[in-house]
Parts: structure tokens; sequence; C-alpha cells
DNA sequence: ATAAAAGGGATCAAATTGGTCCTAAAGGTG
DNA sequence: CACCTTTAGGACCAATTTGATCCCTTTTAT
């Protein structure tokens, strides 16, 4: 339950690879997606959802490819996950104000603490420190 | 992301019912399915998970039904869910004990994390307190 | 015996996931 | 300008998961 998609764990990927080039670098679809190990194609859907919330800045033609838009510690795994995944929403019924039935409502306070935990976490670290933090040998 | 399926919110609201029955009360899949308002067969092979779990005592025949099996402050909510949707698992990196790339790996920390929370926060719900808890009117 | 119930397997449609492919648009370069 | 490079975006597709339904079997009380 509550698994993360290959899509999140390919945005995280590709994302940490380009937090790693030194400032200002420009890097292509088709090298963070090698360098991820990630279907190209497949990535390059998922920098679009980037470029459209404004995490990283995309330029085209010769020369142009991806850079993150804001330092690498600005720019939290929550954003990055829910940029592609949507919302944390540990429940439909914390969309709306109130549950349609009596039933799973007794629930909401539940659902809505485990939303602001998660999110918490994920908010607490950046991409900066994934980034730095090293290879997992264990 | 992380959202529950309507068999788990189903699981909920059916086991609810039946915590909320007289002890020793054994209700009908076909009760339980009308007062939770949820399908009828999809209800029969949640139960049946309960059943294999030891969440609930099922008995055949005429006079059959569904009981708890333990008293209802005793069975949490972590367990309702896992019993349907599996275990609470933000990543599949967290199966293994290692990764088998380097970059996942260093979110392996936060997801452990997420998951320990997460599992801390379902456990400290019984399906007792929720059967006690009013309805939601808000 | 028979009726009443759950157990369990097979099956199925719809939605989601995990991609691919193609064309268009934008930006450099000669 | 013509041409190449690179992202943007839409259409499409296969595999998996979700959300069920159906049917037959087994158990149990009467």
């Amino acid at each position: 339950m509550m698994e993360l998609t290959r899509k999140g764990e390919y945005a995280i990927r590709g994302i940490i690879y380009l937090a790693q080039q030194p400032p200002g670098r420009v890097s292509l679809i088709s090298e963070i997606a090698a360098a991820a190990e990630v279907p190209q194609t497949f990535l390059a859907k998922i920098f679009q959802s980037f470029a459209k919330l404004g995490l990283v800045t995309s330029s085209r033609g010769t020369g142009g490819g991806f850079v993150l838009a804001r330092p690498a510690s600005t720019i939290t795994l929550r954003e990055v996950v829910e940029a592609v995944e949507g919302p944390i929403l540990p429940n439909r019924c914390l969309l709306g104000s109130a549950c349609d039935r009596g039933g799973p409502c007794r629930v909401h306070a539940v659902w809505k603490q485990v939303q602001t935990e998660v999110v918490s976490i994920l908010d607490a670290v950046t991409i900066d420190t994934l980034a730095r933090s090293p290879d997992c040998k264990s």
C-alpha cells in the first residue's frame, strides 16, 4: 500500500542527476535518461511536468536542455513527488470538506494526520541533500 | 498519491459495522454489505481475508456469519488496511536490504521514515475507537 | 434431505501505469 | 534562409491493477 510508482522513482533519479551537475550546466534529456537509467521518452514527459511547475527551466534547440530553476537546496522531495504523482492524499475524503457517508468520515481525522505527517517528512528533505548523500552500499 | 483503494475503504466500513454490533452477535455478509453500502460479493472477498488473518471468525450454514475474532479495542486500523491492501510500503526498495542502483538508495531512509510514521499512526487507532466515534456532520 | 450460509476459483470491464511514436514548435548556426 | 538540434505536446498502446460478478463447493443447522 501507498507505493511510489516508477514515474515518481524516475522523477527523483532524474532531478537528483540535475542537481549534481555544476551550477548553470545545461543537461540534455538524453543525457539525464542515460545517467538515471530511465526510458528517455518517459523521462521527457516527467521533465515537462517539472518545467510547467517551475522546478526546472527548459530551453530548446542547439545548446538547449534542462537546468534547475531554483537552488537544489530549495526544492523539496515533496515538490518533486507531487509534481508527477499528484498531491499526497491518503484518502479521497480529504478533498471535500465533508464525507458523503457516515462511515469513512470517522477515519477522516486519521487520514488527515497521515497526510500531514508524510507531507512534513517529504518537505524536510531537499534535492540538494539527496544529491550530496553518498551512495548506499549496505 | 498514496491513496486508499475502494477495497480498503470497504474493509474499514465493514469491520466498523461489525464492531458496532452487540458482542457475540453474528452478522451476515448481506447485512454488513447493506449497512456499509458496499457491493456484497466484493465485501465477501474482503471478509475472507479478514477470516484468514484471524480478525474475524466466520461460520457457515444457517445461523452462520461473521463476528469479530478479538475485542474491537485490540484490532488496529493498520491491521485492517494491511489485511486487504498489503503492507504499508512507500517504496519497493524497503523490501530488499539493498537498492540495486545508487540512485533511489539515497531516498531509502526517507521512505523508511514515512513507513514508520504511517504505521505508527494507523496502529494507534483501534476499530473500537472508530466504531464509537460520532458521525461527521461538518 | 434441504436450505442457508461462507469459501474459493474463474472471469471480466474499466481504470491506471508505463511506456512509445509522431509531428510541431523553438532556438542556434552556416 | 535552410537546416539541424532540442523540447512540447498529442495520440496511441500494452500490461497491470482495480473493482467487481458469477458459479460451484463446502459446511452446518434444522
